[in-house]
DNA sequence: ACCTGAACACCGTTCAAGT
DNA sequence: ACCTGAACACCGTTCAAGT
């Protein structure tokens, strides 16, 4: 084939959002060299000439479904922002639920590369202004960065399970939490006794009152 | 080469015991068949026959580095076992820096396999031990859970880093912080702000810190 | 400057064959 | 029952060659 009209020209954010698209379909598994040229309809020879390698691929993926995600409209008190923010995370990764291994991949080739800092900002311009002693900002913005990843991942990988198993959300818990008050009171008494919330609880009402749990901790703290 | 003797045995421990041993001397990357082969003595048949795929070895590599990482000495109050439950898996996951991604793969692979429930069991235990109202059990101790992974994660990733670039923990957050210093302030006035904490700060004092902030929040919660 | 496509080294997995 | 080792399909990456 002849070289490329201007039109269907490669470029560094036609490829990311080819890989976006494999990934969202089929999770990392779905993004290959093969796959890749297929779609855009070229070699790999090409691709390679935007992009360095699979590793920058994917964290430009990252980087780009993770800025979506942060740009949130700021009207409200910080606290209602905080929540707001927190949760277009956690949407986001249940919307791409193979950003969960991602990030914790990204995080460590490079712990302060493009995303984290994104995000520490964020979150860290609500909390300072809280009206917490500026001595706590630090560690308040990475208890609710920290939270947020956590929760989000767990989140994930319960979507996932649903994709794949092919339930809906009440059957699952059902049959979790019928499988735990199975479970020998010996070694898991406390997984019995919960048993009934886990099967009547919301995970996004779940997750923001652990937000409003931890928001509540650092308004109570005195200064160090 | 005959059959071997039974004092040099294959089994699923020894194998698992090995693919731990690489994981940490080299990260995922230095797991593969060939090199688990080599450090065997063997073939790629005979780990197969122990071990259904290279999944299930690394999901077995992951529950066997947590399970050690849980049991913790059950002497002083709910809320001294609960940081002191969060501190072990934190060094944990320091000590195998694999476990970060790994978690987070194999928590979307099933995510109620056999981790997820005992971190939940060992954590909740405590929690329902600080007389709390029941009803507030599964929230809190999600809350706690998924902090602990999230920060291990991020603080992994800055171990490895430190391991990868050589420097020592005080030039690296030196580095850090002097390069937040000099970024943009209409676009990250946060990061500047804090940049002196972040200097200061130390990795696992802040963990506890935010461990003691979620706790507070959680005493503080009225009855929902 | 941008793209093509064959080729290479490496990986997880299988399986017929041995003891 | 347990292990051997060659073979297979697939993957990320390179590179000489084209326009």
């Amino acid at each position: 084939m002849a070289q490329r009209t201007r039109a269907d020209a490669l470029s560094r954010e036609r490829i990311v959002e080819a890989a976006v698209e494999l990934l969202d379909a089929d999770g990392e598994r779905g993004l290959t060299f093969r796959t890749l040229t297929e779609r855009l309809a070229t070699g790999p020879g090409a691709i390679y000439w935007h992009v360095p390698n699979k590793g920058e691929l994917l964290a430009a993926a990252t980087a780009s479904v993770i800025g979506d995600a942060l740009t949130v409209a700021a009207t409200g008190s910080p606290w209602e922002e905080i929540r707001a923010l927190a949760l277009g995370l956690f949407d986001a990764v249940e919307r791409h639920p193979w950003l969960s291994p991602q990030l914790a991949v990204q995080l460590s080739h490079s712990p302060w590369g493009s995303v984290t800092p994104r995000i520490f900002e964020s979150i860290g311009r609500r909390v300072s202004a809280l009206g917490v002693p500026e001595a706590t900002w630090f560690t308040a913005t990475s208890a609710l960065a920290h939270y947020v990843f956590g929760a989000a991942g767990q989140n994930a990988a319960n979507a996932r399970a649903l994709q794949v198993g092919g339930a809906d959300r009440a059957e699952f818990l059902r049959d979790a939490a019928n499988a735990w008050e199975e479970l020998d009171p010996a070694e898991f008494r406390f997984l019995k006794a919960i048993a009934g919330q886990v099967r009547e609880h919301d995970d996004r009402e779940q997750f923001l009152t652990g937000i409003d749990l931890i928001l509540t901790g650092i308004a109570a703290q005195e200064r160090p």
